[in-house]
DNA sequence: AATGCGTGGCG
DNA sequence: TCGCCAAGCAT
């Protein structure tokens, strides 16, 4: 029951007192400086899983590139994954731009301002919804992220499995009660700064908290046993084989990843899963249903991957054909090395373009001493 | 409810 | 070196 949490707690001491900390405390971060709920929107999505120092640049150049919803909701896909490569988890900027495009249909152009409707829109969960509502729009809504929960859990002495998703809602519940009526943005921003600054996972700064005298953490000296969270599986490997093919005219062959799941829609070098033993062959299976013949040449290179919940190991082979360099498919294309800055690549393939770029250098210098 | 979905930083 | 983490959402 939320109402046995927040019995007996000094509310409203909580309340102006993490206000007060808030708003002279606060970082002066870009989308603070914005009261467009497009704006902070874009920076909610690019938030999600995401630290703010790694968002900050990505959050500058896009707004930058797609000032309005408008000019986000007629981009070029490609545009915009380019503008998130090496964010992660890529099916938040597609979303993001549907989510523009069903406000611009279903909406008037403006974001909406209710839990319901808000709701509706591609890739805003409970979280962020509560975000707009509140920061954007004033309502006096919860936004319940991994901060608020550390916070909470440790303020209240909640022993529930952070991990769970029945406990998000638990948090809301309580949050609907406690939250600060007439100031519902500094109140949920206070709550995730603080976590974010103070009440951080591991040695959190008690000595200098704002609400350290309303803690029951604190009292209790078990702001180190909480939050209560289960641990998460480590991923599993896998072995893939990566090929470089280069045309005579020094072009290389990229292809596009599939519509759904992991990288989804973003570029790469042919790739196959096979064990080390078997990948010569299963690289040239892969290259039968191309309309030419692969030289295949040597392994240059080693590439591990990690992901949530997997993890690559790539070995990157080079290959070369002949005239014909017309492809397969037309999720294919033959680029110049120089131009494969313009697609977008998960972080794996920066390092295996980075390798191959050094790699042409070295050629062209002994080309040069040879003659 | 449990799982899939990225990346970089840190102790 | 490596597990854990950071302003979650879709299915």
């Amino acid at each position: 029951m939320s109402q046995s949490y927040v019995e007996d707690f000094s509310q409203k001491t909580f309340q102006v007192a993490l206000v007060e900390w808030f708003h002279s405390q606060k970082r002066n971060l870009p989308w603070r400086q914005t009261s467009d709920p497009y704006k902070i929107w874009v920076s909610e999505i690019m938030l999600q899983q995401t630290r703010v120092d790694t968002v900050i640049p990505y959050y500058q150049a896009f707004i930058r590139q797609f000032p309005t919803l408008l000019d986000l909701a007629k981009a070029d896909e490609d545009a915009i994954l380019k503008a998130w490569e090496g964010l992660g988890y890529y099916s938040r900027v597609r979303n993001l731009q549907k989510a523009a495009q069903q406000v611009l249909e279903q909406f008037n152009g403006v974001v909406p301002d209710t839990r319901e409707e808000i709701s509706s829109l591609k890739g805003v969960g409970p979280y962020t919804a509560g975000a707009i509502l509140s920061i954007a729009y004033g309502k006096a809504e919860p936004a319940v992220d991994g901060n608020v929960m550390r916070v909470l859990a440790r303020v209240l002495l909640v022993n529930d499995d952070i991990a769970k998703p029945a406990t998000r809602k638990l948090f809301e519940t309580i949050l609907y009660d406690l939250i600060h009526k007439e100031d519902p943005s500094g109140f949920n921003q206070g709550l995730m700064e603080l976590g974010a600054l103070i009440c951080t996972p591991t040695s959190p700064g008690c000595l200098i908290c704002p609400v350290q005298q309303v803690c029951r953490a604190y009292s209790a000296g078990k702001q180190d046993e909480l939050p209560v969270k289960s641990k998460k599986k480590k991923p599993k490997s896998k072995e893939l084989a990566a090929t470089i093919v280069q045309n005579d005219n020094g072009k290389v062959l990229i292809e596009k990843r599939p519509e759904n799941g992991l990288l989804a829609r973003l570029w790469q070098f042919p790739m196959v899963e096979a064990r080390r033993d078997e990948q010569v062959n299963a690289i040239y299976e892969q290259f039968a249903t191309y309309k030419f013949s692969l030289k295949l040449e040597d392994k240059v290179q080693e590439v591990e991957h990690v992901f949530s919940h997997l993890k690559w190991t790539i070995d990157v082979y080079e290959g070369t054909v002949g005239n014909q360099s017309s492809t397969y498919t037309s999720e294919s294309k033959w680029v110049e090395i120089e131009r494969l800055e313009d697609y977008a690549f998960p972080v794996s393939h920066q390092k295996i373009i980075e390798a191959l770029k050094e790699r042409q250098q070295f050629e062209k210098k002994m080309k040069g001493y040879g003659r």
